[in-house]
DNA sequence: TAATAATGAACGAACGTTCGTTCAAGTAAG
DNA sequence: CTTACTTGAACGAACGTTCGTTCATTATTA
């Protein structure tokens, strides 16, 4: 491989400068409403470039996805440390609840969502991810279980779901309709702790 | 009010066989991607024909949302009844997430909020009925609470909240992913009996 | 006959994409 | 170091469609 030239950099700029200025029309807009006309204009870049950078509207798409995708890495790390695993538990929901509140993050899966349920493509890399997750949060509430910790429950992986979906829903009313975090967070996590830990 | 003349019943019945062939546009192609001509054809009518029976696209989905919204109502009488606060939970929970894991219920409640997200008179449609099945179902656990069968949580709203979260999210499971629908159940009603009832 | 439901052509705007062209940056020969 | 040559990023007009909506016209009902 060679280093990048000045021209590979000014490429990878551009793209940036695309995806970004897509990203915020998806968010303000919606997928369907925003117009690669539009995209261009908030890109400062014409029509017709878009096309030597991106093979089409829906690549621009899946290459979000593809990003936002890659930033639930360290949560999966979080998923794997050593402490007890309620601690664990705990600290991730918190984390990760976070994470989800932010508005463009929000968005933007609802939008990747929607698309997904009619493009395979764009279905599997959101499936892959999350199953990454799922797998990393039942695999924490197993290891919570036979060290003593944790209650068994029917299914782990399903489990893991009904957690998941919850934090989803609380970064929803947070970042979308504006509750406090806070106290969603707290009442959260006792849901969950009441749930899975033995006390 | 006059009795309904025969012009009054085709009238009725245009709208049904627009709204219809709408619901299934909406749910096979998604919302944007329908066109009024598209859904003119499947109702077999004329594409101005529909401006005489609807005012927009828009008025549409309005009216799709309101009948979406009207047929929660048998839940929320369920979860008024007088037996023990955790029966009624389980009954609740079992027929509620059966009912969302209609696929057509399960698309066209993506399509509606992902449209609602930009359109506030389609949201509020929304949260109305949201907000009466959230006060429904935490009066429940207050009761639940009150008679000593189910712990206290921080805030009962936010923890009605949870379980319809959970709900939904156990409905696209199994409408859309295809997951068996008893399985999900099992697990949903243990994980929300642990965390609420005493034992 | 007066009113209104139904039609489908027509409207202008917007869509995603392709086109031929221009021109700066990268490479190689002298 | 300069020159000739190649590459591909950038442009914006134009493509053919489709969009939601309007409108004059025709058919049907009260």
């Amino acid at each position: 491989m060679q280093p990048p030239t000045k021209r590979d950099q000014a490429n990878a700029k551009r793209r940036r400068q695309i995806l970004e200025a897509a990203v915020m029309g998806f968010v303000e807009n919606g997928y369907h409403q925003t117009g690669m006309r539009d995209i261009a204009a908030r890109a400062g870049v014409s029509t017709g470039n878009l096309y030597n950078h991106f093979s089409s509207k829906t690549d621009m798409l899946a290459e979000i996805a593809e990003i936002e995708r890659a930033d639930i890495a360290p949560f999966l790390e979080m998923l794997q440390r050593d402490d007890p695993a309620p601690v664990v538990l705990d600290a991730f929901a918190k984390a990760y609840t976070r994470h989800l509140s932010d508005p463009v993050t929000l968005i933007l899966s609802l939008e990747i969502t929607s698309e997904a349920i009619r493009q395979t493509d764009i279905a599997n890399l959101f499936t892959d991810s999350r199953n990454a997750m799922i797998a990393a949060l039942s695999g924490l509430i197993e290891r919570g279980v036979q060290e003593g910790q944790m209650r068994q429950m029917p299914d782990t992986s399903e489990t893991a779901h009904l957690i998941l979906e919850m934090m989803e829903g609380t970064a929803f009313r947070h970042g979308i309709e504006g509750h406090k975090l806070k106290p969603l967070l707290t009442t959260q996590t006792a849901f969950i702790r009441a749930a899975l830990v033995v006390s």
